[in-house]
Formats: structure tokens, C-alpha cells, sequence
DNA sequence: TATTAGCACTCAACAAAAAGGAGTGCTAAT
DNA sequence: ATTAGCACTCCTTTTTGTTGAGTGCTAATA
């Protein structure tokens, strides 16, 4: 990538972060204006046409203002962006209600991230993949159902009615299956249950065999539950708060995205398996991996809730969103995150 | 009620059928050639003035058709609507699948129903004030907490954690809870646990009394779930199509609607109160209880699960939406769902 | 050589004017 | 009672004109 002289580089910061808070196509007098360069309108216009020839800002018509492209946007979230000594008492708003059901705090926290950005915001609870097994317990709810109850580790809980036949099946023995499953499988990650320990499970159960090896399908069914990744949105309307983004078609594209929600779950897939160092991440337009976002911007994080139990938080707004108060807003809410569910019965 | 001559009634009905289908105004000389009347359109002219002056229609601005009025909606709504023979064909599309959770199937009814109409449609999960308790069971799941499960009829599962203290509660009291609460509680509605069975209970409880007393609350606490009411929507993008309510502002209202969902439940609650015979109600236009939806017409219908859990499904569309269509794919619907839950494991 | 004042030019955005057309209400004829 | 005919209304669309922000270029300046 070129170098950007000094001059240049605090022109193109200033175009940037004037048209970030304007949404109007910047003219080189405005940049004459605001910044402390002393140059007049003449000579910025000739920077301005040396910056457009290197891609980083786009006239919308001749006679109008520029405005960033991808690649300006780029370059000011990667170099120009300064952070900012927020306030901590603004982001004190995020006082998470520590109810007990995940549930809950997950909508808490995409509807306070909506309101506190103004953007569009999505959730998704997290993957249990390598979460801990807690605590199991089947019980008999009539005849023919069993009902499997699944803890894992941070109180998540799961639950699934299993269809067998149960004959011969006695309170005594119930209560020794569920002996059984605990003390084979409590602590276990879902990844660590392989064919050995299923086999030696099996051959414990003897006759009860079978029920095993449907609660360990529904174990897995319960937990992976990959197709339908619960994920929470909120703000989605707040995109009509930019007119960039709410024409109709445009508008009526995205909400549909995040009602639908299939579509947000190659988001996730993607800021999940691209590890960064801060594990955040930022999508510039065309950048995004959803196709319905290429006029948007879109900001990941993910959290993580100890042992390798990983969600994702993402905002998604215009290309001109405020990336740093965005980038604030994630951190601080991830740290929160991390240390919430821990150890939810320590304080 | 002012009552309309045959031709009149006639004329009435070809306005709001051409305009069910256009969404322009209706002009006399469609009319004179759309129906078997064989009337000039000078004719027409006069009949239409009349019912203008009759409430039934309205012109937008002088020089243009007519649009029926509310009242002119609900006229038709009540007399004028036929009952079409739909193909039962069409209306197989509702194969609904017998997952055992009862949430993925409302997700998949609001979608179909959404699909099916082009409006956009909500569905409550049924209230279970009136369902009856099939099991409870009471386990510990570390030091300090217990998790209460709680099986409804119909196989609907909740839970809870519970923390309190459990200084000297060992597995054959926890035991012992389970049996007195299976025993006292099971086939009992939630209503019908009235005090004098609680301080039974917790007389038998013994030292344990509290440990009910805060089952109890977990109970009526994931039961009744009053202030988040489950609520599935689904195609609220879907009113993008009709441009009567597809401007930016009445758009995102409406949309925020769905997306709150706290508006919702003023529906679901007036639907539920109001006892119809056939148990379907049609508000239009300003006679909905939700003021966001003075421009729409709302079409609910409550479904029940047996024993009086009774839930809630929406439509919500333009004025101009297919009234019979609606209504029908609702009934088919509402029988289907009547069937589906009642004894889940007998076939 | 870098900067700047000055100026002609471009073009979106807005407004006003004009043309077109669908539909009405009224009147007079059937 | 019905209808043809016609003047009138007013929305919609198109055309035309005006404005102003902003540019690029050139020539003057430090």
C-alpha cells in the first residue's frame, strides 16, 4: 500500500471523520475550515484529486464533495482511528440483571447494545461444543417418555423428552442409570464423550442399553443444535435512522436478514474461525461474508464464557457508523461478559 | 344499519373485490364493465355517490375512484364475503412436523402461515394457567443450587434454578420432596393450588418448607411468564409489499412492533377475552387494539390444547388483505393445531 | 516550487410550469 | 330510470428553469 505523506493523511483523516458525523459528501472548503493545516480550498482540492487517484475517497458526481471508499474506511479503522478516552460512567449503563437464565441476560445485552449504538445488534448464545457437563437426570414422565435434563457448566440448561419403550424399567433402575451417566460423564466436554467411553457406558447400562444411547443422541441433539443457533436481535429498525441504508428494498433485505436469521449465522461462522488478537473484528462493506451487507459495516466480537464456550456479538450499521465508540462498546461489554458467567455463584 | 338494495349491495361488493386486488380506486366505468350488471357507468356514477354519502366508500381527492371506507370493510367482512371451496390441496402445505418441542413447531406455523399469506403473522405460545402439572422433579445440581423441572401437559418442559440454602438436605430428603410434590401437585391445574394445599404441603415439608415455598414460585414464575409472553413472529418484512404501508415511517413502526413484541400482547389479550363463536376475529383499521396498526386490519384467531391452554395467532396485513383467505387458512389451521398437541403419544 | 485567488463549468436538487388523463358531477336526451 | 355528453377537478408526469455547492484549471504570488 502506498505511503501517505503527513499532509495527506491528516486531509484524508478530517474528510473521514467529517463525513462520519455528517453523512454529506465533503467539499474542500469544509476541509479548509475545519482543520488547523492553514491551507486553502484550491490546494486541498488538489490533494483531494491526488487521494481519489489512490482510491482511498469517491466523488459521487463530479461537482459534489467526496466521500471515504472501502479502502478509505479501511485505512482510517486500521491507522487513523484514535482511541478514545471514554467516560467510563457512560458505559456504566450496562448493568446486566444477573438472572439465572442465560436467556435473559443474552436479550438484556443486545437490546442495551441496540439503544446504546443505535445500530441493528445480534447475539448468539453461546457454542456448547466444549462445555462442561455439570449434571444429568432422567426421569420418567409417563409410560412411554423419559425426560433427559441436561446442566452444563454456567447453568445452562437443556432439556429433551425421549420416546422408548420402558419396559421393565423400575424407579431403582432409573435412579442407578442416572448414577451411571454422572459419574461417567459430569465434567466431561462434549467432545471428550468418544467411543470408548460410549461403549464402556453401554456395556454398564446392560439391558438399558438402548435408553443410553438415546439420551447421548439427545445429549448431542440438545446441545449442537446447529441448524436453529439461538441467536437474539435487537435495533433492527434502527437502520432506518441512516437514509443510506433505508430505501426501501434495502431496508425490507436487511430486516428480512435478521428476522430470518440464517443468514447472520455465516457471520458468526466467520468471525468465529477468524482468530484475531483482540478478537474483534470490523467488515467493511464488501468485506462483509453476508451478501445483504455489502452497503453496511459490520463489527464482531466474540465472547467467550470460560472453557471454550464461544459466542458472538455483532452490530451492524452503515459504512459511516461510529467504529470507535462501537470498538468501546464490545470491549467493554465483553470483558463484562467474560467475567458474568464464570462463576455464577461466586459473590 | 341502513339496509342496501340488491344493486347497491352489488355494486359495493365489485368496489372492494377490484380493489382487494389493484389497490388503486375503483372508478365507475370499471365497475360498469367488471360486473353482469350491465349499467353505464353514469349509472354507477349515481349508485356510488350514493353510498359515499352512505359511509360505505371514500374518494381519495375528487377526480378519483373510490376506496372502501372501514365500513365499508366491515360490511363485506360480515355479508358480503364468500366462502370459497379452497382445494383442500393448497392448504396440505401445513404438514407440520412432530418434533416433541412445541417451539419449533410454533416457529414453523408462523412461517408457513407467513409464506402462505404474504402478511405478516404472530403466534403466542398457549398460556398454561389452565394447564395441568404431569411432573415435577426436584435435583441438586452443586452446592447451592437445585434445579426444578417442571413438565406440563402437552409435554411442555420448563425450568428453573433454584438458590438456597441446603444445609443438610441428602439425597433421600431430596427424594422424599420429589415424591410429596409429584403426589400433591400432579394433574392439578396451576389455578387450582390454592393456599389451604400449599401450607399442607409445606406442613409436610417439614424443616424443608422453604425449599417449597420457592418451588412454588418457580413454578408460577416459568409458567406464567406474564411480562415476556412467548411471542413468534414471522414475515413482518412482508409488508413491504403492499406500498399503503410501506413508507419509511409507518414501515418501521410497525416492523418495531414485531420486533418489541410488547404490543403484541395487547393483541393477544383482547383476542383472548373476546369469546366469538367461531372463535376468529377480524379488527380493521382503527377497530385494532394496538394503535400502531390503525392502518392495517388484524385477523386472530386463539388455538387451544385441550384443558383450556389456549394461545393466540395473528395476522396482520393491509386493509386491502384477503379477508377470506386469511380466515380460511386461519381455521385450517386452528383445527389442525387443536389436534396436533392432544395426545401426542397416541398414534 | 508550492500555494492560492479567480473563474468557467458541471450537475444534483429543487421549484415552477405545462401537459396528460382518469374520473367525477351535472344536464339534457332517450 | 337510464345514459350519452361535456365541463371541470386535481393528481401525476414531464418539461423547463434556477440555484448553489463543488470542482478543475490557469495564472498570479511568495
Amino acid at each position: 500500500m502506498e505511503h501517505l505523506d503527513e499532509r495527506k493523511t491528516k486531509i484524508l483523516k478530517a474528510i473521514i471523520q467529517t463525513y462520519l458525523e455528517t453523512g454529506e459528501p465533503v467539499g474542500s472548503r469544509t476541509i479548509s475550515k475545519y482543520t488547523d493545516l492553514n491551507l486553502s480550498s484550491a490546494t486541498i482540492r488538489n490533494e483531494m484529486s491526488d487521494l481519489e487517484e489512490l482510491g482511498y475517497i469517491v466523488q459521487p458526481h463530479t461537482s459534489a464533495g467526496r466521500i471515504p471508499s472501502d479502502k478509505g474506511y479501511r485505512f482510517y479503522v486500521d491507522h487513523l482511528m484514535e482511541e478514545r478516552d471514554r467516560e467510563v460512567t457512560e458505559m456504566k449503563e450496562f448493568v446486566i440483571e444477573r438472572t439465572a437464565k442465560m436467556e435473559q441476560v443474552l436479550k438484556q445485552v443486545v437490546k442495551l447494545l441496540a439503544t446504546n449504538t443505535n445500530y441493528a445488534t445480534m447475539i448468539t448464545a453461546p457454542q456448547y461444543q466444549q462445555g462442561k457437563l455439570k449434571f444429568i437426570q432422567l426421569s420418567q414422565v409417563d409410560d412411554e417418555q423419559l425426560l433427559a435434563v441436561i446442566v452444563l457448566e454456567g447453568n445452562i440448561v437443556k432439556n429433551k423428552i425421549i420416546r422408548t419403550d420402558l419396559n421393565g424399567l423400575d424407579n431403582e433402575q432409573l435412579l442407578k442409570l442416572n448414577l451411571l451417566l454422572n459419574t461417567s460423564l459430569n465434567g466431561l466436554a462434549l467432545n471428550q464423550i468418544n467411543l470408548a467411553a460410549i461403549a464402556k457406558l453401554k456395556e454398564q447400562a446392560g439391558i438399558h442399553s438402548e435408553i443410553i444411547s438415546k439420551v447421548l443422541d439427545a445429549i448431542v441433539e440438545s446441545v449442537s443444535e446447529d441448524e436453529d443457533l439461538e441467536i437474539y436481535t435487537s435495533g433492527a429498525t434502527n437502520i432506518f435512522k441512516y437514509p443510506e441504508l433505508a430505501d426501501s428494498t434495502r431496508a425490507q433485505e436487511l430486516i428480512s436478514a435478521f428476522e430470518e436469521k440464517q443468514q447472520l449465522i455465516s457471520l458468526v461462522n466467520d468471525s468465529l474461525s477468524d482468530e484475531e488478537n483482540t478478537g474483534i473484528q470490523v467488515y467493511i462493506g464488501s468485506e462483509s461474508p453476508v451478501q445483504t451487507m455489502k452497503d453496511c459495516s459490520v463489527v464482531t466480537a466474540t465472547y467467550e464464557l470460560g472453557e471454550g464456550m464461544k459466542g458472538t456479538i455483532g452490530i451492524i450499521g452503515p459504512k459511516r457508523m461510529d467504529y470507535q465508540n462501537v470498538v468501546d462498546n464490545l470491549k467493554n461489554l465483553k470483558s463484562q461478559l467474560d467475567g458474568i458467567f464464570k462463576k455464577p455463584s461466586e459473590e
